[in-house]
DNA sequence: GATTTTTCCCAAAGCGCTTTGAATAAATTA
DNA sequence: TAATTTATTCAAAGCGCTTTGGGAAAAATC
């Protein structure tokens, strides 16, 4: 490793104490312009950067956001995450803090909060993939440790901070359309309901059913892990079975080119035999718009929550008095081919 | 934040010196056995967890790993990049390593590299998605900054650590299957060639297309981001071509989806009219198994390769002197059921 | 011109840990 | 019994930064 120079070596350089190359590099008013300047110079030239170690230590404050991954991962999180952190980082980096990631391992996920609010080594953390009443809300809380939370987790949603998208509200709007459409029997493809948002649009989908009088009935709702294989499997099924859906709803594009493979497979029209909608986080590597027929979706950049997660944060950081943000982001309907007018039956 | 004890307040209730109280939680030989219990002990009990901000500026080291996500970010990292980490993830926290995260933002990658290594942010790196003499490695050597790269970056493969699938063999196998089954006419659907990854592979494919007898054709030879849409789009368009291939590889199972909507698009059976063998990272929302018909593949986990690279890392950084390691894995071709014999024309 | 402010800088203490260099007591050896 | 070793422990000096509490010179006020 390279050595670098440090303080104590930049202010002898400077023929200054340590004490006013500090105040000068970090913007203190008491430093004369002219000696701000050329401590400036100086340091650029030589590129000094402080050792952030020490800064750390001396300060207190890590200038680092934890992001800690559940040892017991869900498929949920894992290929969100890579496009959540994606977002947040441009705003760290933004704002010089680095993120710890922790992932798995034997060391208990609540011991790894601990240690980090006990030891300064974070800031402040990202509570991602909430449950209900996420056991992490309450310790964090009590660990007086920052935090905000991308989702909800249930109730007393004005003890925290969150940032959180409308899936109630979305489904409602995709159900809605669903049942303006004609449809009448409509399967919903959720998520694994121990987290909220799967709740949430589930939710919205029987606030629309009901709007439309249409009884919600359980033996077309699924919970399953998002993936490929589950969307295939479950869309096989729920539409080979007697009294088949006329459309479907997916919390998740990851569950589509199985449903897809799956009507595909039935000699179902998408479209026409069957409409479909999915919930769109905005992977990258899966487009609903290059789909054919292209999909209908509710979509919300998982990415621009990322950026806005941390944003707020590092406000809640920055000015730890100020209230508790809260944000509930409207999700777009954005009708495309695969939805269309329920067939006659 | 939870205050928690220091070293310093642990030894005055222990009685003893910070520098015996350091040395027992240390390991070191010359403390009573009876006094390393009774430290030992009466840490655990009040939870004492030294800072370990002040344990990095006193010793320089930060038992912390760097993670640096390219800016340009291309889609070949992404989705894979959570499934390595979860890995590696296991290995860091079970050694104390922290992860240290850096994705996008203004900061150049070049100086969050040089950074790194001048203020000992971390003991060593990680480089992913290495590129064809990627300059990653020129600088973090010449920073003498320890890092393994996940893949190979073209020549002088000695210089630098590595531990990298045998992609080459994998594609040569693959290629060989079909060429066996009688296909003469095979598409590879690439990643982008910018990546020595899909260089290797592309080797490998032709390997085995020559030691056939069969001249490759650029022309049903793609180099494509790694998308479902892709995947769809240019299995469409070599399925449909005048002199269409029997038989197509993919570098990808993200490509996958796309290529079966695309292939029941037009018609063709799986398997029997055109036979499809995809690289497997083992991406756990992406089931090869259970595709319909199942999918014959050329399998190795990235969430393995995540673990070894974290461990040889680890390593390196423990034990400087000894010899760069270089893995490289061999990759297991699994026949399934989307590879049949060649279709008589 | 004397006094009070303001401006600008500095020496030194402190953040919490590791590590060096002794010191003391106990155990060996001579 | 005196001289060495060995086993334990400790005080103090860093690591590189921030921050407190002054202090000297310059500027402003009376």
């Amino acid at each position: 490793m390279i050595a670098g120079m440090n303080l104590k070596q930049l202010a002898k350089h400077l023929n200054l104490s340590q004490t006013t190359v500090s105040r000068a590099l970090n913007g203190y008013p008491e430093v004369n312009a002219e000696t701000r300047r050329r401590v400036d110079e100086v340091a650029r030239k030589v590129g000094y950067r402080p050792n952030p170690h020490a800064m750390r230590l001396a300060t207190g404050r890590s200038h680092a956001i934890g992001h800690v991954l559940p040892s017991d991962r869900m498929l949920l999180i894992d290929p969100h995450f890579s496009d959540f952190i994606a977002g947040a980082g441009d705003v760290y980096s933004a704002n010089g803090f680095d993120v710890m990631l922790h992932v798995g391992g034997s060391e208990d996920e609540q011991t790894v909060y601990r240690r980090y609010a006990q030891s300064g080594a974070v800031d402040g953390v990202v509570v991602m993939g909430p449950r209900l009443n996420d056991w992490r809300i309450e310790l964090l809380t009590e660990l007086e440790l920052p935090f905000i939370v991308h989702g909800r987790a249930g109730d007393a949603e004005d003890g925290y901070a969150w940032l959180d998208i409308d899936n109630r509200g979305a489904f409602r709007q995709a159900t809605k359309l669903l049942t303006d459409l004609g449809h009448r029997r409509i399967g919903l493809i959720n998520g694994n309901e121990a987290f909220t948002f799967a709740t949430h649009r589930r939710q919205g989908y029987e606030d629309s059913l009901r709007a439309a009088g249409i009884g919600a009935d359980p033996s077309i709702m699924t919970n399953d892990a998002m993936t490929e294989e589950n969307g295939y499997r479950q869309t096989k099924h729920l539409l080979s079975s007697e009294n088949r859906p006329s459309a479907l709803l997916f919390s998740s594009m990851l569950f589509i080119s199985g449903a897809i493979r799956a009507a595909h497979e039935l000699g179902l029209h998408i479209g026409s035999d069957v409409s479909l909608i999915a919930h769109d986080d905005g992977l990258p590597f899966l487009n609903a718009e290059g789909l054919v027929p292209s999909l209908t979706t509710v979509r919300s950049s998982i990415r621009a929550a990322g950026s806005r997660v941390a944003e707020l944060l590092i406000e809640m950081i920055n000015n730890p008095e100020a209230a508790q943000p809260h944000e509930l982001w409207n999700v777009d309907l954005i009708v495309r081919g695969s939805t269309g007018p329920a067939p006659r039956s």
